[in-house]
RNA sequence: UGUCCGAUGGUGUAACUGGCAACACAAAUGAUUCUGGAUCAUUAGAGUCUAGGUUCGACCCCUAGUCGGACAACCA
């Protein structure tokens, strides 16, 4: 019953995914009153990237879905990582995407106050105590997964010692790394997280948004079941690895004894022939293996964007992987498939010659030139109709012509016929080579004048259509030609010894001058990175593939980036016939 | 020798909660096409990690294993 009212949501009847299900169990036990709320909350410390968008869409396609509510919250606890840059970059992506927190924008460190007093509750209820062993002492004393820790001598101070020391740790009167706060648990639980947690540590660093006011932080597993409970999140939504920090995300909100909101752990996202974690992604960008962290390449939701992806095609993508529980890597080709049916439908075509090869046709009149006329976009009539100038001198791709052409090509050979796109059909008469390197430099054909295009008697069939441009007419572009990051399907999987690293793609970037009809620069078309609108169009060259206008672009000089390359059945047929 | 979690075509997600294992991507075939794209039609591919058990009936419940992942930051 739900699905009829968000039509947009699902194709058809989609089932339910298990969060779905819990939080409609949830409603209908009245838990909450039935409420639906939930968060995205990042940290400020990095740039957000595909993994993350998964995140997004679940978070706040839950809140829609419901008729609920989400918020973003920064989860700013550790001051000496973060930073405003990074704090402005996620709400970027995160409107980018299509997701609107309207009023709710909250910072853990907002309940700094509040966190403290939940903190002297504790103490006061003998559940934490100042600790001043030494980080290692910590470490040495806490056991491993399989031996219990040993209990710190500092475990039994006095309630009144402790709010004492602890009211002194906030007034700075220790240095760094001398005292935590730690929750009394139980040192010898089998879940690493029960024994003992540090839940304040001493840091006078100045903090993004607090400044100098606090010199103790608090630790993520104190603040983040808190904030969710002062902020009535019904369904707190996170990845895998915290599902052993549930017990003590429960038992803090008990102790405590606030409002009670629900974690539920989910798969993170993994994708073919990429990573996807923080600390490489910075890596990657600070050695200069990427030009930064929206390098067309990246898995970044900047790089994504810049690439040329659409928030559609992403959110399509997250709807279609899915979430569940267990481990999973997706194709890079599923999201491949989603930006190619998004753009299909809205990118205008145009022609465009990345690999040009000149062509007379030599009956053609050389002083003439011809407006040929075609659709922006097949798929949507309302995209209108362009011009485009025909005459003597054109260029053709270098690959759709052969001198000496297997069974199943179809395109330009000697003597054979093909559509130029949108003009006439030409046939080759003769090739003319460079002396010196053998290559072709001229392919001569003639024009059959009554195959124009449109006209009565243009349907003639040939075996293929070229796209084209008039050499005098072409403008010049810089295209990227952008290849995936490594060259490994798991980069991280790799030999002894080996690092993802050693996976890089040394081709994962190529540049090329190609050609293209002049449309691209008339006024209904933007592809000028000079004016913010023309920013990231999009189009569909002609049987090559989507590009996107990069961020450098200007009217002078045109830079693209190439989104993806059009599925190409004819690469597999030359692929058979090598073999 | 720990705790928690997971396991369904190549990939991912389903299976009305115990009733003929389905959908998408990828793959293949054909039709169509002034994009070897798109579109349309069709096909192939798993018998659900293993072994027992309960049941008329098990992907689903129970038991014991196997394999994979997470957890030992004063990170999140």
């Amino acid at each position: 019953m739900e699905e009829a009212k968000f039509p947009e949501e699902g194709k058809s009847v989609r089932s339910l995914n298990f969060i779905e299900e819990i939080i409609e169990e949830d409603i209908r036990n009245g838990v909450n009153e039935g409420r639906v709320h939930t968060r995205f909350p990042p940290e400020p410390n990095g740039y957000l990237h595909i993994g993350h968008a998964k995140s997004i869409c679940l978070n706040f396609g839950l809140g829609k879905k419901y008729h609920g509510k989400t918020n973003l919250r920064f989860d700013d606890t550790n001051p000496v990582k973060e930073d405003v840059e990074y704090v402005d970059s996620i709400m970027e992506d995160v409107k980018w995407l299509g997701f609107d927190w309207e009023d709710r924008l909250y910072y853990a460190s907002d309940y700094f106050e509040q966190l403290y007093d939940y903190a002297v509750i504790l103490i006061r209820k003998e559940k934490a105590y100042v600790c001043d062993m030494t980080a290692e002492e910590i470490s040495e004393t806490r056991g491993t997964p399989t031996r219990p820790g040993k209990e710190s001598i500092y475990r039994n101070r006095s309630v009144e010692e402790n709010i004492d020391l602890f009211s002194r740790m906030r007034a700075g009167e220790f240095p760094d790394g001398s005292r935590v706060l730690r929750a009394k648990i139980d040192i010898a639980s089998p879940n690493m997280h029960m024994r003992d947690p540090i839940l304040y540590r001493i840091l006078h660093t100045s903090h993004h948004r607090t400044g100098d006011q606090w010199c103790i932080y608090p630790m993520y597993d104190f603040a983040h079941g808190q904030s969710d409970s002062i902020e009535r999140i019904t369904h707190s939504i996170c990845t895998l690895e915290f599902e052993v920090h549930r017990p003590l995300y429960d038992w803090f909100i008990r102790e405590i004894g606030i409002y009670v909101p629900r974690q539920i752990e989910f798969a993170r996202l993994n994708v073919t022939y990429t990573v996807m974690s923080k600390r490489k992604l910075l890596e990657l960008v600070r050695d200069g293996n990427v030009t930064g962290w929206d390098d067309p390449r990246m898995p970044t939701i900047c790089g994504l964007r810049r690439r040329g992806f659409t928030p559609e095609s992403i959110r399509n993508f997250a709807e279609t992987i899915g979430v569940a529980k267990r481990d999973n890597v997706i194709d890079v080709s599923l999201l491949e498939f989603c930006v190619r049916e998004d753009l299909n439908k809205r990118a205008n075509r145009l022609m465009a010659v990345l690999n040009p090869v000149r062509v007379i046709i030599d009956n053609y009149p050389g002083d003439l030139v011809e407006e040929m006329e075609s659709v922006n976009n097949p798929e949507d009539e309302s995209k209108g109709r362009r011009k485009i100038p025909f005459s003597k001198t054109l260029l053709i791709e270098r690959e759709d012509f052969m001198e000496d052409p297997p069974n199943k090509f179809f395109r330009l050979a000697p003597g054979r016929e093909v559509r130029l796109k949108a003009a006439y059909i030409i046939r080759c008469e003769s090739v003319v080579k460079s002396s010196e390197t053998g290559e072709i430099t001229e392919i001569h054909c003639t024009y059959d004048p009554l195959t124009k295009s449109g006209m009565p008697e243009s349907n003639r069939k040939v075996k293929g259509t070229l796209h084209w441009v008039s050499e005098k007419h072409a403008v010049k572009a810089e295209i990227r030609l952008y290849d995936r990051l490594f060259t490994k399907e798991n980069p991280d999987d790799g030999e002894e010894g080996k690092t993802y690293k050693d996976y890089l793609n040394p081709d994962s970037l190529r540049v090329i001058t190609a050609m293209i009809e002049p449309a691209v620069l008339s006024p209904a078309s933007l592809a000028t990175g000079s004016s913010p609108e023309g920013i990231f169009d999009k189009y569909q060259f002609e049987r090559t593939g989507y590009f996107s206008v990069d961020k450098e672009s200007t009217r002078q000089n045109l830079v693209f980036n190439r989104v993806v390359p059009l599925k190409d059945s004819w690469s597999k047929v030359e692929k058979v016939n090598k073999t």
